[in-house]
DNA sequence: TTACGGCTTACAGCTTCCTTACAATTCTCG
DNA sequence: CGAGAATTGTAAGGAAGCTGTAAGCCGTAA
């Protein structure tokens, strides 16, 4: 499913948008200041994001340019209780791609939401048209199946591949070594080998800067593997 | 510069909000009922649509559901009287894009059809180049179906060529054999064949300048090919 | 007929995978 | 805290799989 991250200090509607979201069937991130807004863009790499305007410190107008910035295309929906239009049209030129004013109603929230994401060209599963980054030295860019490390290709066989993309579908959250079997070796059964903890080793001497102490392809004891980003 | 239907019944709303669009650089066309804006969204081939909801005959919906129905992907901003929440879900849920209801702001409604061209990925003008670069040396001249390397005339046979076509269709991404040959030689079934790859060898030897070690026509073991320009 | 394009087949060469064995690490329990 | 057990890390080699490519056959058009 599609990764929201609501970025709102307010922990009563930043609770209740989750709730909401989550209902709906997305994987919701809540960061509540502007710096932890865009740290979590990067880390949790969201498919969409809900931006509060008035947030403490770093108000929601610095977050989405920043944001641009650094080159992401998330689409965002600012959330704001500034209803003026100048405000909006400020919104809109900074890079927003929807603007909805509190009060406001939460079916046609959940509405506007959909309508971005099925404009994004996001499918229901998450298909990231996009780059996922990893961490500060790590680029995966699923069209042209290649992964950059600072910049410079790292080729990666096809399983070394699929497993990563494995991986990334899950970022943040456990991958079981069943889970990751069925999904990258279609093994029915569960047949104890192995190969998953070989290809790990694998993908981790490719892609972390210090293989035996990775940072982000983590070990789950008795699980399975993690992906942080 | 980017084209814009607006449909839209009354005369001085229709008026005004042409002129404002042509100012902003539109090109504008108008339709003053339902089914003269689905000729219109057909004939003029815009990259936005502005509908009224409130339309004498066929209403707004009508005509949304059925261009979604045709295939057309168009951005559609829904613009209306009516302010209840279920009528805004009814908007997205049957295919729009954004929802503005009357009164409006002007400067806002601006904002917002900018917004979603910059999404929908419509640059300040059509994207329909004939000629298309591979590299330093090569050119492909869609419009006469040829191939320069430095200049000089490569030729291509028609199975060549399609295929070039349907890589450079993808450039950057992934090619699955499979697409290839749904494209190429339109085959249903996935049988099995090194007729691709067959075909590709004879690209590279035509159009790399080290067949053997190509730059531009890549393998993407276990999957397909991609162009990389 | 000849020339050409298109397809299949066959095989060589290389890449990738998986298993196994052993090392290193972490956990558990006395 | 320490020994043993459980779990994970890792290197290596043979087997399997994939791609590149040459050769040949067939149908069609000149």
């Amino acid at each position: 499913m599609s990764r929201i991250l609501v970025v709102e200090d307010n922990p009563d509607l930043a609770f209740g948008l989750r709730t909401a979201l989550e209902v709906e069937g997305y994987q919701v991130g809540v960061a509540e200041d502007g710096p932890k807004g865009l740290t979590e863009a990067r880390r949790f790499g969201p498919d969409l994001i809900i931006l509060d305007l008035m947030l403490p410190g770093m108000d929601g107008y610095r977050v989405l340019r920043s944001l641009r910035e650094s080159g992401s295309d998330v689409p965002v929906l600012i959330l704001t209780a500034r209803s003026e239009e100048a405000d909006k049209v400020l919104g809109f030129t900074t890079g927003a791609d929807d603007y909805v004013t509190k009060p406001f109603g939460l079916l046609e929230l959940l509405a506007r939401v959909k309508a971005l994401l099925r404009r994004a060209g996001v499918g229901s599963n998450g298909t990231h048209t996009a780059i996922a980054q990893i961490g500060e030295h790590l680029e995966v860019n699923l069209a042209s199946r290649t992964v950059h490390r600072d910049g410079t290709e790292v080729s990666l066989t096809p399983k070394e591949f699929e497993l990563l993309q494995a991986l990334l579908k899950r970022r943040g959250a456990v991958a079981s070594r069943l889970e990751l079997l069925k999904e990258v070796w279609d093994y029915s059964a569960a047949v104890m080998t192995r190969t998953v903890d070989m290809h790990i080793a694998e993908l981790r001497r490719k892609l972390e800067e210090n293989p035996s102490r990775p940072r982000h392809i983590l070990t789950v004891r008795k699980v399975g593997y993690r992906l942080e980003t």
